[in-house]
DNA sequence: TATATTTATGCAAACGTTTGTGTGTCGGTG
DNA sequence: CACCGACACACAAACGTTTGCATAAATATA
């Protein structure tokens, strides 16, 4: 165990007797430096556990290598997913990244955006928080010309690069499969309807009910977007349709889940009486019996594209922020929930 | 939208005609300068979004307010928890978090605490990758003084603060609430019996076993965990025993899943014939029906914890790196699955 | 041999801060 | 009036790098 305290290419040079601007030129192979004045320098380097002081690296090239990323909450299977897959393709180029959850507020948000730029960041990827309703934060930071992606819960109001989850495709692609193993009264599970996520999945619901002719009726499109609210309202649902339905698509696997129980509770066979198919395919789907069918959203590929692009900004300097919406797609997992 | 360049203290300097220090001061609010000073200066900043260089600063007071995590996996519900907590201690803190994932390798270990050493974090927090042998990277880590905390996979090689859940308690208490609420033949599904955690929940279940006088035979300790093997093995442990099982206890809640949807299969009555109880208190274990009850692990507190000893070992500058294990205690979480 | 070219290195400024010390101008005290 | 202590500010060094430029020695060219 030799020193204790760090060595810097300053140490390095006296004790070498060689200059400081040489010390640092050898450690990154530069070909001006003699062979064997690399070798010296580099073997003194290993050999006393030289770092480079990123700090000081970062301030006189200005160019961090970090880059901050804010996911809204850390404990949540997507989100962790996406930040798995941003660490990834980070790693790969050599970036760290600072991280910070919004917790769904505002102010932290704000204030992490701030710490962000103070911190220097090459670049930012976020997603927004549920509370975030103004993005003067966010305008600064491109005012400063920092680049920044936005995934999942994009920003209307800034143009810049975005990726989101092809919801459209999903629920279109999981329906038609619905409708192609014979269901016919497929009822779907929505969440708020203002969410573009919501006018998305909802979209893709009609129009592949369209495509093949079934007609739906608005006692068809429920409002339910958690297990509790499924397991209150799907009863009634069963019981007193003028038709009963043969399918549920839920807007997540909570909810999907949730049906699952009460079919079960009702002695409805699943999938034969009635197929179930949810969202997101998160720790649940894998997890209930049937395991569930359902439509998986590919977090790390989010992260890895939304990493990619904030690379691409990065490195051709100052393209013109373009209005890029980058669509991951979703695919559909056939479990045991359907037929 | 003003500026579009950064602007620095030596800006303002510039503009408003005086010195650099007296900028610096006064925006950090030094009595030596006058008020009136102070208040131009911090208009001035304010006006041009003025952002500290942290960088500079960092490089300056060799104090980077960056404390750097490894997580093995995000992906992972435990270590989300944990994650979370400690940023929300280090928020409060104002400190930030350089975060990343070993995914249970060693070499990448190994660079994510070389990378972490580069930014001159002022302290490390991370649990060992699976894969991980030999601990010289952490070794160095103490040796350079970067104080150093582990949570949940402990080091036993390296003496310094460790933070880990308590698993012996847990088992004990959920086996001795199994004990009081009627069973009396109660298999343990154990995993890797060489992993400390393992031994802990095992010696938990056996004491509490002791205590009650209840005798435990071999074929009541089981290795299995994870779901398939719990559906794979139980059936034949249910019809072979000698005396049938009222209860399991397994280690985690994926396999606790799993021999729930055994009993189903076989009709047995859950809680009623067969009582079961999990280990960790994740998205599963809301999702089954009956809801499991399980042993909460509280990550989020095991990552406070682990924040606040590392602050202590920050700012009480350089105590002795002493061994202290910090125990988080866990909770009993009953739900449908037990009596 | 004188000049041009290459090779290997050193010098010093710069990145944006913080901070110890120096300095000029006050008001007050003796 | 001379002196002293506040007071409010300026100077400059330092943190550990990178990098344009100068320079010295060695080699090649004429």
């Amino acid at each position: 165990m030799p020193s204790k305290s760090k060595v810097t290419i300053k140490d390095i040079a006296r004790e070498l007797g060689i200059s400081i601007s040489t010390v640092s030129r050898a450690l990154r192979d530069n070909p001006d430096i003699s062979l064997k004045t690399r070798e010296m320098v580099k073997n003194y380097a290993r050999l006393h556990h030289y770092k480079p002081n990123a700090l000081a690296m970062n301030l006189r090239t200005s160019h961090s290598m970090t880059i901050g990323v804010i996911i809204p909450q850390f404990v949540h299977h997507f989100f962790s997913c996406v930040l798995s897959g941003i660490e990834q393709a980070a790693k790969a180029e050599n970036y760290s990244l600072l991280v910070a959850q919004s917790n769904e507020k505002y102010e932290d948000e704000r204030r992490i955006i701030q710490s962000f730029e103070a911190a220097q960041v090459c670049g930012v990827i976020t997603s927004l928080a549920k509370e975030t309703k103004t993005y003067d934060h966010y305008k600064e930071l491109i005012a400063n010309d920092i680049p920044l992606v936005f995934y999942d819960r994009i920003c209307p109001e800034i143009s810049t690069e975005r990726v989101v989850v092809d919801d459209y495709a999903g629920s279109f692609t999981a329906v038609e499969y619905l409708i192609q193993t014979g269901c016919k009264r497929i009822y779907f599970y929505s969440s708020n309807p203002k969410l573009e996520i919501s006018k998305n999945r909802r979209n893709g619901y009609l129009d592949a009910m369209k495509r093949y002719h079934i007609p739906v009726s608005d006692d068809m499109i429920q409002i339910c977007d958690t297990r509790e609210q499924a397991l209150a309202m799907t009863p009634n649902i069963i019981e007193n349709a003028s038709q009963r339905p043969d399918a549920f698509f839920a807007v997540n696997d909570e909810t999907a889940s949730g049906v699952l129980r009460v079919c079960k509770q009702m002695k409805i066979k699943v999938p034969d009486e009635i197929s179930i198919c949810g969202f997101t395919d998160g720790e649940v789907a894998m997890s209930t019996d049937p395991k569930l069918t359902t439509v998986g959203q590919n977090g790390e590929e989010v992260g890895k594209a939304a990493f990619h692009l904030l690379m691409h900004r990065i490195n051709s300097d100052e393209a013109p922020p373009q209005v890029r919406n980058h669509i991951v797609r979703t695919n559909l997992i056939v479990r045991g929930t359907t037929k």
